[in-house]
DNA sequence: CCAAAAGTGTTCTCTGTACACCCATGT
DNA sequence: ACATGGGTGTACAGAGAACACTTTTGG
């Protein structure tokens, strides 16, 4: 039953926003792809979970800094996926509150307009953004990419990139407070305007929520 | 890069409706849990797409019947979760219109009452029934419960059964029909009762909705 | 005083929900 | 005739959506 042995890689999808959602990527320098951009990914070693290995892999091209959420997306597995043999690659999404300094080989590009990428990396990321969008309206996965403490323009802000459309704010706000995964935090956002409230998700890590933030 | 081959497993959640909930399993005739009842899974071949792995594995507790709906779960890959080393396990969901006749070694078994599993193959079932959940409020995958053709009181029937609870029949009517993801058939369903219109969906496979159904 | 973002309520429409009876057939 | 599931409409309440002005600060 446990014959035939094949290559496992981990590929990670992670974005954050500045101004719009952008994306990280490496750039190759083995074969196959010598030079071709493509998501961090690499061999899952023996001893590791596959979610250890998506965070080895992201440091690799982060530096220590650790992403907000991490979720596991989907496998692919087309024999020939991977010219050098048989690789399932399994995806995860990585998301982080600020775009950190990428390492050397790594850089940051907007994902409306990523560069030609190696392997099935471009669908990849289309499966990501897919569920990113999806999952912003039944949970509160936007703490992914929100510092702790946040103000609600800020919070509207994650959904307007995402989703790439206007959001009124009257109604966004009353939705959000309404579904109580939001509570107030002690101190304000000071700018050259008036200063904004600060508030923290009620409990930590992902929650889907009974309702659905359409606003 | 390429070190650490592991070995790729498919594991298929096989659900069907019979009154309730009912999931394929096969009784284990190897090591390790001789005897044990677990998911149908087995080995990724050299040449053949995760997919079509599902395909064949599922087929070896079924005979010839293809699944009507067949989609990826998760992928588990914790370093010890088979005792022989390590096994990275994808799984897959599969949906069947009818309870077909299992193959000697695999039995149904309701969702609701299910066997001591081997590995940490609770967890995936578990996982599936929540997908089939969700996935019933925001998408036409009730198709793969149902024939090609059936009435509403067999559509409603899929949801009450899945969801595990009543709904009200004119309100559902009203909604799945809105939705125009139905279109009349020819003929009707005949019983000792009045005669029941036949529905199709009007796209074959999978459809997300815009709109989700709460009824 | 000006610019910038924060903050706040009301009205209207639409959708979800609760609810009960008659209809067509088979036996 | 009776049992069985098929099929239908209305009224109410709650949620989503549209919409504009005042407030507070920094410069």
């Amino acid at each position: 039953m446990l014959d035939e042995p094949v290559y496992v890689a981990v590929d990670v999808v992670c974005l954050t926003l500045q101004a719009e959602t952008i994306v990280l990527m490496v750039r190759r320098s083995h074969e196959p792809f010598l030079g071709a951009w493509s998501l961090p990914g690499g061999s899952v070693r023996r001893d590791e979970d596959l979610e250890e290995a998506a965070r080895r892999i992201l440091s690799e091209g982060l530096g220590p800094h650790q992403p907000r959420h991490l979720e596991q997306l989907a496998s692919f597995g087309a024999p020939n996926r991977d010219p050098r043999g048989r690789v399932v690659s399994v995806s995860y999404l990585a998301l982080l509150p600020k775009p950190v300094e990428p390492q050397s080989a790594a850089q940051w590009w907007p994902v409306s307009a990523p560069p030609e990428l190696a392997f099935d990396h471009g669908r990849i990321l289309v499966s990501a953004i897919e569920r990113l969008r999806g999952k912003l309206s039944y949970s509160n996965v936007a703490y992914g990419l929100l510092p702790e403490e946040f103000t609600l323009s800020e919070l509207q802000a994650v959904y307007e990139a995402v989703l790439d459309r206007a959001i009124d704010k009257r109604n966004f706000r009353k939705k959000v407070l309404s579904l109580e995964m939001l509570e107030e935090a002690e101190g304000q956002r000071r700018g050259s305007h008036r200063p904004a409230q600060l508030y923290r998700f009620t409990a930590p890590g992902l929650v889907l929520l009974d309702d659905v933030i359409t606003a």
